[in-house]
DNA sequence: AACGCATATTTAATCGTTAAAATTTTAGCT
DNA sequence: AGCTAAAATTTTAACGATTAAATATGCGTT
């Protein structure tokens, strides 16, 4: 009952049961050929007897693999990251990798000790969300220990490394042009922090559909710096108070930033869809019921959490192989928050 | 240019650049009084000028510990857990644990597979809210082999290992006395899993409260087996198309719930707060911008993610300590979407 | 019966680190 | 200078698995 930490059972123990050498049991775990069939299968159903666990740090320190991912995004509470991290965790976790993972909230300092602590375990490779302000010699060193690396939703400009990203300028492109099509003439762009290549490219593709339609950028139609609800309501709040002429339409850097802005607005006695256009971008679960319900470019988290596996295990495979670049083309969603949507 | 994987500086390298032994070498790095303080300062440096990482795996191989903490959630989408997982994950990176991380989404084959990774990488402890069904013995191969277990929003009905969860009845009591106290008659539970003690604790913190107000509690007063937005949402719909006498009161799981359950009564036609009151329960950040802002029953996700991982350091420190079980006391946020709130 | 060859198994070295025991160096004291 | 005790360092043997090389066994052929 006291009973802790019972010896464990190491192949070692298994040989001697059985009467057999060490290597004889480590083949037959590992189905080699080597062995004969009918020992493989004495080993392997004693094996299963005594509940033989293999040591993974013992045969790490032998062969140099740990079947360890490190996972790696800026916010793993926002939902649309949230839920890449799950569809990242449940395809690694099924082909038996364990995940390691980190939240870095956009900190250089936490997002250096998490790829220390790769080093240090070993880690064979890293999906990551860099944090802002990341450069590709922050990775160098897991790099050039053979950790292989595939960069996910932000990229680093100008990167020959492999990464699956939204073509974020067509998605604002997308977003505001939807705007200016329904007639609006004051286009706000919500959100985005400034120096990731999310937040840029969205502001490119914003500034691009603004000027196809004949319009001009100005400093003020850009409020940055932020991308989560309560960041954007109380930014919304702050703008309708100190403009006069507050925007008709607002394309919003996300959802949540979208949610944020309708909240504002509500409270300020205006009807999102009626007197402002809000539109956000990633179709979020909570667009389809929100009030009113959100028009918002899809962004599929989940295909792209299972895009990046899918590359890192090509580049583990492979480590030679050519850059694999992914980038996402979107889709709108037309709802009601811009105005346009059925009812 | 092409060179991938450089071998790794080990201890051994060092010390033979240095003149001295491996034993020097690794006593020198772990600030050993054993060595004379000028020598681990030349190891130090020289260590810090070629960029030594130590190799856990062997580490491990030679200890037993590893510095790797599981930590294992039902839905690490959900917001509630996502922010617990963020801040254990926070407060164990910075002391330089790893975290290996799952979400089971109650699958309790995938939360086997987990902690087997435990089992293989060994795991130094976990911190789990497990999923529906499982039994202390589950987790008996884990301690067997000296790992720490401490669960987490979820127990186990009569569980001597360590927790750290709300006290749910108390939670539901709360809620529920909020809305009869309003006056409220026909008060629904909407949401929670059977099984799991988070439900059913709620749901005889729901019993309690009702009946301590003289009032009977039928077997259609809980609808269950969901806990999130979308599926809360179809629920409420659906019940309001069967039911001639609908609740004029609704006490949820949590906040999701109350926010889908919110979304379907305004899609209904009904006023939140005058028609229907609808109270919440984990005070998410989204309650606060809700609409109507969101009566919720406080849960610090944070705190109890940082609670978890004392009790887990207790544990680490001493194996046979009495078992920690805390029991987390709520207090009621009171907003509009009671219908009791200031305005 | 002797040989070669394929098949099956074992031996022994190794991965990088730690820690107990052994050894050397230094310092203190008479 | 000589001796002892303390301080500093080294030697050595693990930890548990993998794998190249060596050995043993069985089989068919002549």
């Amino acid at each position: 009952m006291t009973q802790r930490k019972s010896p464990p059972v190491t192949q070692r123990a298994i040989a001697e049961a059985l009467g057999v050498s060490v290597a004889t049991v480590s083949l037959a775990l590992r189905d080699s050929p080597l062995i004969r069939a009918e020992t493989r299968e004495r080993v392997q159903r004693h094996v299963r007897e005594v509940g033989y666990v293999r040591n993974r740090a013992a045969t790490a320190l032998r062969t140099g693999r740990t079947r360890i991912i490190g996972v790696a995004f800026h916010d793993i509470v926002h939902p649309f990251l949230a839920e890449m991290l799950s569809a990242t965790e449940a395809r690694l976790s099924e082909a038996g990798e364990a995940i390691f993972v980190n939240s870095h909230d956009d900190d250089m300092a936490r997002q250096a000790r998490f790829i220390d602590s790769l080093l240090q375990h070993d880690a064979d490779g890293l999906i990551l969300s860099p944090a802002l302000g990341t450069r590709e010699a922050d990775l160098e060193a897991f790099r050039a220990q053979g950790g292989a690396v595939v960069l996910i939703v932000r990229s680093i400009p100008g990167t020959t490394l492999d990464h699956v990203v939204n073509d974020d300028a067509a998605c604002m492109r997308l977003a505001t042009r939807h705007l200016l099509g329904l007639g609006h003439e004051r286009v706000l762009m919500l959100g985005g922090k400034p120096g990731t290549t999310t937040a840029d490219g969205r502001y490119r593709g914003f500034c691009e559909a603004v000027r196809e339609a004949g319009g001009a950028v100005g400093a003020d139609d850009w409020i940055a710096g932020f991308s989560k609800r309560l960041e954007a309501h109380s930014a919304v709040k702050a703008l309708w108070a100190e403009r006069s002429d507050p925007p008709t339409a607002i394309a919003c850097f996300n959802d949540l930033v979208a949610f944020g802005a309708m909240s504002a607005l509500a409270d300020l006695g205006l009807e999102v869809g009626r007197d402002v256009a809000v539109v956000g971008i990633d179709d979020t679960d909570e667009a389809q019921v929100s009030f009113p319900p959100l028009t918002t470019v899809t962004n599929n988290a989940r295909a792209i959490g299972e895009q990046a596996v899918e590359i890192l295990r090509a580049r583990l495979a492979d480590p030679d192989a050519p850059p694999m670049q992914v980038s996402l083309q979107p889709e709108i969603s037309v709802r009601r928050s811009c105005g346009a949507g059925a009812r």
